[in-house]
Order: structure tokens, then sequence, then C-alpha cells
DNA sequence: AATGAAAAGTGTTGGCA
DNA sequence: TGCCAACACTTTTCATT
């Protein structure tokens, strides 16, 4: 396994939660609320970065604004052959595939897809389905978001519910 | 529909792209890139966030390392009279809950779950099911990316093979 | 080990052309 | 939109605990 057990402690968490929040508080703001100088804020943030903690800095977008308006998922099937390595290669190829994973269930891979619209949605699902392995797919449209979460680890960072995750993040223990 | 048609030209997209990439990029920085004033960038920003193209400035963590190791996606079926607007006021409860969309098919929502592991993934899982309208659930286990893709858009803005697109977001001219 | 204070460099932001 | 100036933030160095 890749994980080492990387310490954190609750101002990790709390600067965590911060730059989660807005990616471009200063610094200076997140020590006047955690506590810290801006000097040791950076420090940790820099640290964390190193750990590979943080991942990086982004920013959120409304796709429909980018003329990205439709969404779905899609279940995919494969020849019993091929590989989860030789899926990840070809999955790399499409800009509209946001996401790709293996998953359990009937289906090898589930695909998160953004297009333009409905016919360009068609036309990425056509090339998939072109291609040598795939046997096939099913596709489930989203047509409306219930849960527009933060992404990825905000809620989960505004609920560390179990102080064990936090004092250990393996849960080698 | 909410979707003024916002003016966004090839400059715009340079910055958001930019933003995408590293939300702390300077305005001093992207200007040098797109060959605009740190002024001009700044101002181009703000109104991008006014018109709601920028959603916000978020930071992406390892959700493993914070101790977030399981990820599965629920279908959720429903009584047929449950509206999704009650589905959407129970999702928001669940910290576990990432995101929830209604989609097409015979599931009435699809849910983005993260837990701490199998067991605390169980334990939202029968939250879940035992919500009152909830008839059943079935949940693919995430078992391993093959793609981890920039947050939302990166992908997208990175390819934007369609010009029509780009200048009209709105698509509907 | 980790922190803070200070200094120098850099970035941000509002006013004005 | 750009330029400029005041202010704020970042980042390195050095000293402290």
């Amino acid at each position: 396994m890749t994980q080492r057990p990387v310490p954190f402690d609750a101002l990790d968490r709390k600067i965590v939660a911060a730059l989660v929040e807005n990616a471009r508080t200063s610094f200076t703001e997140i020590g006047a609320a955690v506590g810290l100088s801006a000097t040791a804020v950076k420090r940790r943030v820099d640290r964390m970065r190193e750990d590979g903690v943080i991942t990086g800095f982004t920013t959120t977008v409304r796709p429909a604004a980018l003329g990205w308006r439709t969404e779905a998922y899609v279940e995919v099937y494969c020849d019993s052959a091929a590989p989860p390595r030789r899926l990840a290669e070809v999955v790399r190829d499409y800009p509209e595939i946001m996401a790709a994973m293996t998953v359990t269930g009937g289906a090898d891979a589930l695909l998160h897809v953004r297009a333009r619209d409905v016919e360009h949605f068609e036309e990425v699902l056509e090339r998939i389905r072109a291609e040598p392995f795939i046997r096939k797919t099913i596709s489930y449209m989203v047509l409306s978001h219930l849960l527009t979460a933060s992404p990825e680890a905000g809620a989960a960072l505004a609920a560390p519910e179990d102080p064990a995750a936090a004092a250990d993040p393996t849960g080698d223990a």
C-alpha cells in the first residue's frame, strides 16, 4: 500500500477546511482563525502538499456556463479478457470522461461523462461503444442535482464524526 | 430557465483554465500568460464570479488521507409518491453523501457516498434504507480509479472542441 | 520539532487617465 | 483597458522555545 501514516492534527484539519472552503484565503487570515502565524500556516500547507494530503488548488465552475449542459453516468461491460489497465488507457483519450473507476456489480467500470448536449453525448457514446473490447454500455442521464456538495472532501471535513479517523488516517492501528 | 447568455470569450476561457489548474495562481502571472494586466485579469475574474461562471475556489485533498477510504455509488428507488424535493431534504442530512442527482433509468436517484470504511458505509446505507419512502437501493462500491480527472470542468476546459460552445455558452442561438 | 518576528519580494486592489 | 500607488500577502532567514 502507498499509505504512509501521515501525522495530521486538529490544526491541520482546520487549515485544510479553510482552504477547501476557499482556496484563495490568505495564510494570514487562516492563521488568525486557527491561532497561528502566517508563517506556521504556510509551513503546514507546504508539508501537507508534500505528504499528498493536499493534492491541489482548483476553481469550480458551472459547467453549463462553459457549454457543457449534459451529464451522464455510464456503466461499461468489457470482454472478460480486457484488463482494467487497457480501459484506463482508452478512457484517457476522451476529454468528455470526467472520471472512470472500476466497481463492484455486473459492470466492469463506471464512467462520469459530460457533453455539450444530447447529440454530443450520443456521439461520445458511439465512440466508446466502438472500442474493440467493450461489449455493452448502460447510460444514466443526469436530470437534476439534488445536492451540489463542495468538491470532494468538503463535507467530509465538516463532519469528522469519528475522532479515531482523524488521529490515525491510515486506520491500520 | 436560469441560464442567462453570459458573454464569455477566449481570454476568459484561458483565465478560467489557469485558475482551474491552480486556484492560487496570481493575477499577475495569469496576465503575463494571456497578455493582459493583472488588473484586467482581476476584473474579469470578479465579473465571472458575479455571473456565476466561476462558483468558487477550492482545495483538493486525497480523501484517504483524511480517513475516508471507502466510496460507492448508490442507486435509490423511491415510492412513486415521493417527490425529488423530499429526497433532496433527506440527502442534506448525510455528510457522507457527496453528491445526489435524479437520473434516467429505473432508479429515482444516484448517490455518491464516501465513508471511512466498509463498516461505516454499511451503517450509512442502513440509515438511508430506513428512510420511510425509500424502497430499495443498489450499491456499486468503487474499487479503483482509472482516471483522476481535474475536478469538474478541468478536462472540459482543456478541450473546447466546439467553438460554438465557447462563443455562445447557452447554445440558444 | 515547530514556532514567531522581521525583512524583502510579490501580489492585490482602487483611483485615475 | 492600463498604469500607478498604497496596502496586503508570501516567503525566506534568523532567533526562540
